[in-house]
DNA sequence: GTGTCATTATTGATACATCAATCAGATTGA
DNA sequence: TCAATCTGATTGATGTATCAATAATGACAC
């Protein structure tokens, strides 16, 4: 790993340059596919993929904001828009006056259902089936170098 | 790579989050690092490569949009901001009074250089350094076949 | 209980990405 | 020539991310 020592290179930086730009465009197909199949962009599918997987299809506004690890007033924007398209509901909450309750509506969790499947689909056909298992186990174990040297 | 039998697994999914999260984050501190140094965004960063690499520090809007791979619309955008900063001046272009070329001023060749060697430390320190050799072969190869799987 | 501080959540400002619409000037073809 | 069309570039609208500021309530020490 040499740490340090040297700059940085040249084909170093090229495979910098090809990380961003590759899963930028992966991104990018996804994001189009999700909005096709059911007019969510990804921010509003992370929110109610969130939102499904909670307990009673509800959650306090900053536990979800938790559980995602997005900040609070990103939540809370991405929310208002989406309370504006009838994806969730926000409700006052019993046990404590300041506390919202985000509530998945039918629409919402209809659309989440419509993306659900074709959104695994897209990233199997454009991620998953690129990569031989060889490649797959080494990209994992790369992800886990990478975050591992970020938590440091 | 068995394209299309399987439906896609619970490891392939969270290997495409581990690497969606983990790019972000490294994102995320280059970008900081970046404002930090230059008080540039990563968006300013490469407007100002791009330029710095034309010939005589001033391009055609459009060229400056291929070269970058940029929607024209976004470029103008961009260039209307750092306009307003100072980092580049928009002049009519001599032989096409529709054009308009976009020159480099001092103030943004300063601020890339002062961001320059400390960009490429910061993605040496938070990226390359934390591959070892073989890692970052295999994570060019893969980035190859990803790049060669979205051409199709 | 009251004052201080922490927590919940929202809001406003700014920057950025994308899309559709626009506009001026260039080009082409009858 | 001049009408239709193409091209270079900008603009406005909308959605999104981040930061700082705010409002309201809760919790706790006293």
């Amino acid at each position: 790993m040499v740490v340090g020592r040297r700059r940085l290179s040249a084909g170093e930086l090229a495979v910098w340059r090809a990380l961003v730009d590759t899963t930028d465009e992966l991104r990018r197909r996804l994001s189009v596919q999700l909005a096709e199949d059911s007019g969510l962009s990804p921010a509003d599918y992370r929110v109610l993929l969130a939102l499904s997987e909670a307990d009673g299809k509800r959650s306090r506004s900053s536990r979800l904001a938790g559980v995602m690890e997005w900040e609070r007033s990103r939540l809370s924007h991405q929310l208002g828009r989406m309370e504006k398209r009838g994806l969730i509901r926000r409700e006052d909450c019993a046990t404590d006056n300041r506390g919202a309750e985000v509530v998945l509506t039918e629409d919402g969790a209809d659309a989440f259902r419509r993306a659900t499947a074709p959104h695994a689909k897209a990233i199997k056909k454009h991620f998953a089936d690129a990569l031989t298992p060889e490649q797959f186990d080494a990209l994992k174990d790369i992800l886990q170098s990478l975050e591992r040297h970020l938590e440091r």
